[in-house]
RNA sequence: GCGGUCGUGGCGGAAUUGGUAGACGCGCAGCGUUGAGGGCGCUGUAGGAGUAAUCCUGUGGAAGUUCAAGUCUUCUCGACCGCACCA
């Protein structure tokens, strides 16, 4: 018997999808499109069980939706620009182009010996001049738009490398390959304004029906819209030159009698005037912007310090004295810059209080449960507040807020935790900017026919710093207009910009122009994206934000990039460290003596506890391989990596495959129409009810329950066997019917199958089976019996059988009668076709 | 620290959304096939007690709502993801 021989199916049926371009897509008006789409990977070297299980998924629904008849568009790319390219040159000496295209090779043969149904023709690779050209191109477009600007923002400064450091390159505050204390630079760098977006990208959310519910909350909370209160507090410093008066912002108004403090960032206006009387106040302001953290976790963490002026607010209604503070954890940024301090109602005040010995006066009633050595943030009735006594919370934010507007102290603000998004990076690769400043500083803008401005390729990485500014001619350009000399930009983009608009690229990939409506108009919005949890909120809100910018200049028509997002869980693995803190891969790991174990995190390159696919690939090939991805545990959920399992799929291809074979004479027979006789009732309704239920599980993403509930199926064909060889068509039928429901998870062998049962045509050009309703009425139900909710027993009777018959068939039942025990029900609960239970 | 999610046998997970907990699979055990191993087939498999019928316990922990809770509510413990320059 001809063995299961997956090397030789697999590569046979990738070079015939191949030679008949069968996921070519183009236009076509007659049928309706469907755009899946997977996030691109970084190319960083191999596949990662991460891109298998999303790859996968994204290629199940793909095929899922071509077989019921949708035009499929699935594209696939690589995000190759970024910070692994340069630290690759940096280590060993090789060029991030070179680095990165090896990379893209290796990951497109693994890509492709998964069977992984793309349309090659649209690949796209954000390197590529071709690819960065039109990102220049809407870089300009936001320009005119006032969509980009300028402003100055704290870095990460490497002193030893004189280079700015990514987040991930610092290690508890020092340069992670020189060892040296980072510093904070302020640079003037380029932001996105998508704080102009907010408002709206808060409340369209809630348009996004078939977005998981955890990603929209954390956008919300990400953009963080809060609704309050600017509050002017004048000082008793009539010398004050900036501003005499401190604008506050508060969103708990009703606190304001509470109020013992009032705090002041760093770098307000007013604290940088009285630093400069006061050197103190000038050490103070230092000190915080020296260890000030650029990580918002660290800056949570940080302890909370403040310097005590000598200035004071009067508070607009009781006329207090307050005392005025600058504190290192009050951000210019957001807000005012300016605080008043209720430390009652407020945990971090009542700390700041504490440490200051500052009043701590209440000012809502503490419910009696409550702990009084902290700060009491809930609701309940004002004390202390004048006129706001006896009220709630809201009504008393209410009553102060119409008050203080009504006397002309205070005004309605809506702020948001949101900031604009700074684009620019200090790096050789990655697209460069296109502006160029003349010698007085002015910023003059690359003319668009001089696009695109591309990266110099013989570049030094041996010095430290960035390479587009050690190179010796690259940046040296002249005015386009005067003719003047001019220095190019030297920063490039965040990579983030690239993966903001791919998805639009993909439409037409090969354009000239930066999108071609009329493609754009078919294949847009996404009806599916597919991607890991982790860039719930970054990527996806700057790729929402991007769209409604390209719509803004006129570019496409929707606003939305994305209809429905599946985001799936992460694959995990135990990491390995020695002492010396260098991480191992699982296989070295375990070898060596005293290595340390830790918890389970994501797979990722940079902690190594990364599982390679290949072997997987080697031993058992794809379509075990995406079997095993998707049978064990539903895309939404972490996976926990465990070796144990493939096997099984594998047994599983095998098992099918030999029962196939050893029937391929009976199977290879032209089918009659099969007898619908009621021998064979058993088997077409189980096959029926798998066709529903499976087609359901697809539609849903529950790919785990749909491969169990074809399982099931199986393993009612593999034990009737004996009656089935005698039904032939019956037979014929159920084989056909599992390999069709089989095909979008494991199409090489499932198309070898359908060719050596006698079908011409491409399984995956058939149509998707269609269960019939006949076949799905059952007319009798299991009905559980319980007494006291602990079940029983079970009855089976008719569907529908009415309450009192179940009453009556149940009370009759020797197992109820015995625990019974003559006693009368206290009531008894019916559930049609479902439960009854007897309360005694 | 803040925001989000998850927690069910030895393991991955299922449970029609409040109605028979453990589908499907992995692993393990016993038996068969085989010279042996592998492979394949059959049987069993939540835990505890019992020869058995059967009974008791059980969805991280504690409490609550309900005729009925894995599912709802509150508290608590643990794990994971994100926190703006990793992608």
């Amino acid at each position: 018997m001809q063995k299961y021989n997956f090397k030789k199916i697999e590569k046979k049926w990738q070079k015939k999808w191949d030679e008949n371009k069968v996921f070519k897509v183009t236009q076509n008006n007659k049928k309706k499109k469907y755009y899946v789409l997977e996030m691109f990977p970084y190319p960083s070297g191999k596949l990662h069980m991460g891109h298998v299980r999303n790859y996968t998924l994204g290629d199940v629904l793909a095929r899922f939706k071509r077989s019921k008849g949708f035009n499929v568009l699935h594209p696939m790319g690589w995000d190759s620009f970024g910070l692994p390219a340069e630290n690759a040159a940096r280590e060993n000496n090789i060029h991030p182009k070179i680095w990165t295209v090896k990379n893209i090779n290796t990951m497109k043969t693994q890509l492709k010996q998964m069977g992984l149904s793309y349309d090659w023709s649209r690949e796209i690779s954000t390197c590529d001049k071709n690819y960065y050209y039109h990102e220049q191109k809407i870089f300009l477009k936001f320009l005119k738009n006032d969509l980009v600007y300028k402003k100055s923002s704290y870095v990460n400064w490497d002193p030893t490398e004189k280079c700015v450091l990514a987040n991930e390159q610092v290690i508890d505050g020092k340069g992670w390959r020189s060892g040296v204390p980072i510093e904070r630079k302020l640079m003037s760098q380029w932001f996105l304004r998508i704080t102009r977006y907010a408002e709206e990208l808060e409340q369209s959310l809630k348009d996004l029906k078939f977005w998981p519910d955890q990603v929209k909350t954390m956008q919300k909370n990400w953009i963080g819209k809060s609704e309050g209160l600017k509050i002017k507090f004048h000082t008793d410093n009539k010398n004050l030159l900036v501003l005499r008066i401190i604008e506050i912002f508060t969103t708990r108004a009703d606190t304001l009698f509470g109020a013992s403090f009032i705090g002041l960032a760093p770098d307000h206006p007013i604290s940088k005037e009285l630093s400069k009387k006061e050197p103190k106040i000038k050490n103070f302001i230092e000190t915080c912007q020296k260890n000030l953290v650029l990580k918002e976790e660290d800056f949570e963490k940080i302890e909370k310090i403040g310097f005590k002026t000598q200035l004071h607010a009067i508070h607009p209604i009781t006329q207090e004295k307050l005392p005025v503070f600058i504190a290192n954890f009050i951000i210019m940024d957001y807000g005012t810059g300016a605080i008043f301090g209720c430390p009652a109602q407020d945990q971090r005040d009542y700390e700041f209080a504490k440490k200051y010995d500052l009043q701590i006066k209440q000012v809502i009633k503490t419910p009696k449960n409550q702990n009084l050595n902290k700060a009491y943030t809930g609701d309940g009735t004002l004390i202390n507040s004048k006129f706001l006594n006896g009220l709630n919370v809201k009504e008393a934010k209410k009553k102060i807020s119409k008050y203080l507007i009504g006397q002309n102290m205070a005004k309605m603000k809506t702020i948001y935790r949101l900031k604009d998004w700074g684009i620019s990076r200090q790096r050789y690769w990655g697209c460069p900017i296109p502006v160029m400043y003349l010698e007085d500083g002015t910023m003059i803008p690359v003319p668009e026919k001089d696009l695109p401005i591309t990266l110099p390729e013989d570049i030094n990485f041996s010095k430290a710093s960035n390479p587009l500014i050690q190179h010796p001619k690259w940046k040296h350009t002249k005015c386009p207009k005067t003719g003047q000399v001019a220095i190019r930009e030297t920063e490039t983009f965040d990579t983030f910009f690239e993966s903001s608009w791919y998805f639009i690229r993909f439409c037409s990939p090969h354009s000239s122009k930066i999108i071609d409506k009329k493609e754009a108009n078919y294949w847009l919005p996404i009806d599916q994206y597919i991607g890991g949890i982790e860039h719930a909120i970054l990527h996806l809100l700057y790729a929402r934000f991007f769209t409604r910018a390209l719509y803004d200049c006129g570019l496409i028509n929707i606003q939305e990039p994305f209809c429905n997002l599946l985001t799936q869980g992460m694959v995990c693995h135990k990491t390995y460290k020695d002492k010396n803190g260098n991480w191992y891969n699982p296989n070295e790991g375990l070898k060596i003596p005293e290595i340390i174990v830790g918890k389970s995190e994501k797979m990722s390159k940079s902690k190594k506890n990364v599982i390679d696919p290949d072997s997987m690939l080697e031993k058992y090939g794809a379509d075990t391989a995406r079997l095993f991805m998707l049978s064990d545990s539903p895309p939404e959920r972490n996976l926990e990596w465990a070796d144990t399992g493939v096997n099984g799929a594998f047994k599983y291809l095998n098992k099918l495959w030999n029962l196939i074979i050893s029937n391929i004479e009976l199977l290879k027979q032209k089918k009659n129409s099969y007898s619908k006789n009621s021998d064979d009732k058993e088997i077409l309704m189980a096959m029926n009810k798998t066709i529903h239920n499976v087609t359901h599980d697809y539609e849903n993403f529950h790919f785990n329950r749909a491969v169990a509930r074809i399982r099931e199926f199986t393993n009612i064909i593999f034990e009737k066997e004996n009656e089935l060889k005698k039904k032939q068509n019956l037979f014929k039928k159920a084989i056909e019917t599992t390999i069709k429901l089989l095909a979008p998870i494991t199409p090489h062998i499932v198309e070898e199958i359908w060719f050596l049962i006698g079908n011409k045509s491409f399984i995956i050009q058939n149509s998707w089976p269609k269960a019939e309703d006949k076949f799905l009425k059952t007319t009798t139900v299991t009905i559980a019996v319980q007494i006291n909710g602990k079940l029983k027993d079970t009855i089976d009777l008719p569907i529908d059988t009415s309450e009192k018959k179940i009453e009556k068939a149940a009370l009759t039942l020797p197992s109820v009668t015995k625990t019974m025990k003559k006693k009368t029900p206290k009531k008894i609960i019916v559930v049609k076709n479902k439960v009854i239970n007897i309360v005694i």
